[in-house]
DNA sequence: GTGGTCTAGACCACG
DNA sequence: GTGGTCTAGACCACT
């Protein structure tokens, strides 16, 4: 559909949508972590390389970089390199779970409005669910 | 405890928010109608009127209502003013869902990255769409 | 489907259009005349008449009438009152022409864009020319 | 010989008309791509640019690229700015034909009234057609 | 009074 | 540098 897309690993930007490039680098390498894609202690490229491999601006992967790493998702060696996170990111906290909350909350509203059902709304959470999981299976990567 | 809010009708802004001042209002006008405390036909305040209350200027009040205006939330009508949809807004389609469930993607990849089980996820949406459905009933307003 | 809207006469408003109230008022009076449902000395309602009978401002349809009477499809007597012009319109020149084309254009040009063939934009018209055809004929009225 | 025109590009603005300068800026880049004179993927000048450029306020450009951006005439690219649709507009349908019709409605009915026969107004939109196409033909940019 | 348009200047996020 | 947001003040058309 769209006119041009890159496509490096499995990242996958799409350079006309209203999302800044560099929240959809962020929410595709967690997606990678969520679908067990990339595991505790892998590598990552480094800036420069991912920069240069999905064709965006240094400084753009580096914000991807530090907002990951500040939430605790990678960890960043001035030697070894960008890793996933070897301990895996901190659970979900009450804290978490209203942020969540307060981010879905205009997404039901307007659902309601719709007329979408409750249960309409669940299915389309689990299929989400399903969607992460069903990668995680036989994946012995 | 935030530094400026107003509360005018059920309208709350927060203006120490990253979320624009005009997303906010469109969200809160949103589930307004998601609550029943908007009823289709519902007069709205004029965009000056709705400005001066909530403490904004005209053009942000403008831009949220054209934007609802343009998703069937409101109609501007040349005598009656800003009034909800009488006919309520069109049913949610596949393409809505589809934006729905892209929305999601984010937010469930990085739940489950924070070991939130799909239980507890689903528990959070459905306790919004109790929020939304307890205000409905004995409404009789 | 529009949620209200008036007809007296043949008067057909939508008061959630773009278009302003008195042009659309203007259109279906011409619309009336093309159609041969109004004829040279015909009487229209007097200004407070039809303000009354389609539920709009006095200035409204004043402002609309005055256009007409400017325009040369309508006679406004202090006494006789409001009348189609018995002599008919002037008849189009070389200006009206002009101002038809450049009114035209903008629509002509996204049509091309959108891939209309010529033959079907010619169709659209031709449509229309027969629908206020249809009605003229067999109209002894 | 209006007081106040801008040209720049192929863009030609009348300061002194009725219609809006954004729409008139729409209308212009519509033309343009009907013109062939824009194609797929051609760069359109940055907001502040074409502001600049033809002496408006870059607030009335932006009003128009955002319209044209709503209608898929144009894509507002994070790397390549603003550019003609690559894809080219979404063919007209039975809605777009409507509206056409609607639009059209007025000037064929005042045509009528003013004697122009359906061969003449056809003649006119041909001519339209014609205008647009000729600088199509042999251009080989 | 209303909404629509235009201008203008400012700040910020993004790349 | 870009576009997006917010503010502000002005004028106009419409009702």
């Amino acid at each position: 559909m769209k006119e041009r897309e890159r496509d490096v690993m499995f990242i996958h930007l799409d350079f006309e949508s209203e999302e800044p490039i560099y929240t959809q680098l962020i929410h595709q390498i967690i997606e990678g972590i969520a679908k067990k894609e990339l595991l505790p202690g892998d590598p990552l490229p480094s800036v420069r390389a991912m920069a240069a491999d999905i064709g965006i601006n240094l400084h753009t992967v580096n914000k991807a970089y530090q907002h990951l790493k500040q939430e605790g998702f990678i960890l960043i060696h001035r030697q070894k390199g960008v890793v996933i996170h070897p301990e895996g990111v901190s659970k979900a906290d009450a804290t978490y779970m209203e942020k969540v909350k307060r981010k879905l909350r205009p997404f039901i509203a307007e659902s309601i409005c719709r007329q979408v059902s409750e249960e309409d709304f669940l299915k389309q959470c689990q299929e989400l669910f399903s969607e992460f999981k069903k990668d995680k299976e036989g994946d012995a990567k």
